[in-house]
DNA sequence: CTTGCAGTTTAGAAGCGTTCTCATTACGGT
DNA sequence: ACCGTAATGAGAACGCTTCTAAACTGCAAG
């Protein structure tokens, strides 16, 4: 259970769940789930489009975003919308389900998780939203840091 | 200063910024402003564009572009981006500068403003910051909480 | 008041990211 | 090896946003 467990365990772990959930396991999907796995960029559809591109010349993006919601659908992967100047507004996919937030560079966009021990709400913030928001019955608490990342900070 | 300033107090202070950022009053400027200074729904362009359908009906979408986008410049308007589950994944428009987070209901999607006191990263936050991602300069702390909201809640 | 220019509006086209359609292909249980 | 079912691929369609070009107009100067 160290940081730097083999690089495909991850993969291995979803490849049998989506097999347990009943899913065919086919070489684009083999594919696209041991390319995702290992990246910790949180990858845009297309950033996982083009890298498979040379293996898979013909494959279609939906092919992609069926795989990747795919692995939403079992809970092993996310969709995060961080609205970074850069890079877009394309969704990009988080293969981390352990809890976290994110650090996003306000220059390149690059995202960087954070870990965190739980998203619950502590029951300071129960409290607080009480006043601050009546009625609204809170689920997780997500937080998005905002600044530069270590490269842009250095003044690349 | 009380919370229930007269509804046309922000609008003023808009249009007073806007014409001193060298941009002309239109008719239509005039009545986007109005609409949304008031406007504590978060509304997309869409929604904003049918409500002054009625009383432009030959406007475009890009006026009510061009109009937002002149107010977020004069820093007199933020665009969240909050992927609800309900209402596609159109930028919401936020016409509130001050310090605040939100609240997004997983059912219907419905953002609410939670006040806060500041945006900048308590020192703590540095702190645990500085080890999960070592060399991020954070600016600001953006929360979303997830839940339910008051309506949905109550089991509407 | 009139004029003129720069900024604005409009309508529609274009762009981007994502989802859908449907004919074809192929996994995987039997 | 066969078959049913699910997945793939290509492109069209879609929703949201931005751009383009031409017509219009607020407003400052005369």
């Amino acid at each position: 259970m160290t940081s730097d467990a083999p690089r495909n365990l991850r993969a291995d772990v979803m490849l049998r769940d989506l097999k347990r959930a009943g899913l065919k396991m086919t070489p684009q999907r083999i594919a696209i789930v041991e390319l995702f796995a290992s990246d910790e960029s949180h990858p845009t559809a297309q950033d996982l489009f083009e890298r498979l591109k040379p293996e898979f010349p013909s494959m279609s993006f939906a092919t992609v975003y069926n795989t990747l919601d795919a692995l939403a659908g079992a809970g092993l992967s996310t969709i995060v919308r961080l609205s970074a100047a850069a890079g877009g507004n394309a969704a990009r996919f988080d293969p981390n389900t352990e809890a976290h937030h994110h650090a996003v560079c306000d220059r390149c966009g690059a995202v960087n998780d954070v870990a965190t021990a739980s998203l619950s709400p502590s029951s300071a913030t129960v409290r607080k939203l009480r006043r601050a928001a009546p009625g609204f019955a809170v689920r997780a608490v997500e937080r998005v840091y905002r600044g530069l990342c270590a490269r842009c900070a250095s003044g690349a």
